[in-house]
DNA sequence: TCCGTTTTCGACAAAATCGAAAGAAATAAA
DNA sequence: TTTATTTCTTTCGATTTTGTCGAAAACGGA
């Protein structure tokens, strides 16, 4: 059992989650990627990583319950769960502390 | 032509090499990453992402030209690249301004 | 030659990634 | 009412990149 941690994009989908709160699905979540940080993934992509999050336990997802207004399929929306929030929380916190112990001369030009 | 991004471990490895600065090599860089972030990769790991960066660019390697005191093969030595330290920068703003956009609600417990 | 350190090699599992096609659900058009 | 359209979800299969080892090879003193 290795594959514990979170992968770059899992981090980012997560975060993404994060940021969209009550209305995270699929289609919102790859817009938010794709502003953010300028990358275009399809929405394959981001289905097959919610579904890896799901199974480890860092997303949670529930049907819309609301009527949809002009149609469509339901959605699925995802919210973080409380041990996701504590991953990507520990993930900001381990980089933080390496970027501040990364020593000036160590980032100047040249 | 897809992958010109930064791997989850890969970013670790970065930051490290950036912490050690001018002593960074597989052992220090295995170490570094061990105490950081409390997990546990052999060094044939390290090796085989210290050699994907470099393919990358993003890391420069050279040969410790001081005599070693007591024997052992020489170290290979690794400092950032300028594409290398902009990556990294990339990467950490674009989580820094994805954090700060998450609703405090969105994190609370519950 | 022997020993301890470090790197290289070859292999495999997990994450990232896509395209295409098939459901669902609600509404609009016929 | 039946059919079509829209908007999303799901699933499948396939491929490249990353992550991860263990073991072997290469050094460089002693």
């Amino acid at each position: 059992m290795k594959g514990t941690n979170l992968g770059e994009l899992e981090e980012l989908v997560m975060l993404s989650v994060g940021i969209l709160y009550n209305d995270a699905y699929g289609l919102t979540i790859q817009k938010e990627i794709k502003n953010r940080c300028k990358r275009a993934i399809t929405i394959s992509t981001v289905h097959s990583v919610t579904s890896r999050l799901e199974e480890k336990g860092y997303l949670r997802a529930r049907y819309d319950g609301a009527t949809p207004e002009r149609g469509g399929r339901r959605k699925r929306l995802f919210t973080l769960t409380t041990s996701g929030k504590a991953a990507i929380a520990k993930m900001r916190e381990i980089r933080e502390d390496m970027w501040n112990a990364i020593p000036k001369v160590a980032l100047s030009n040249g």
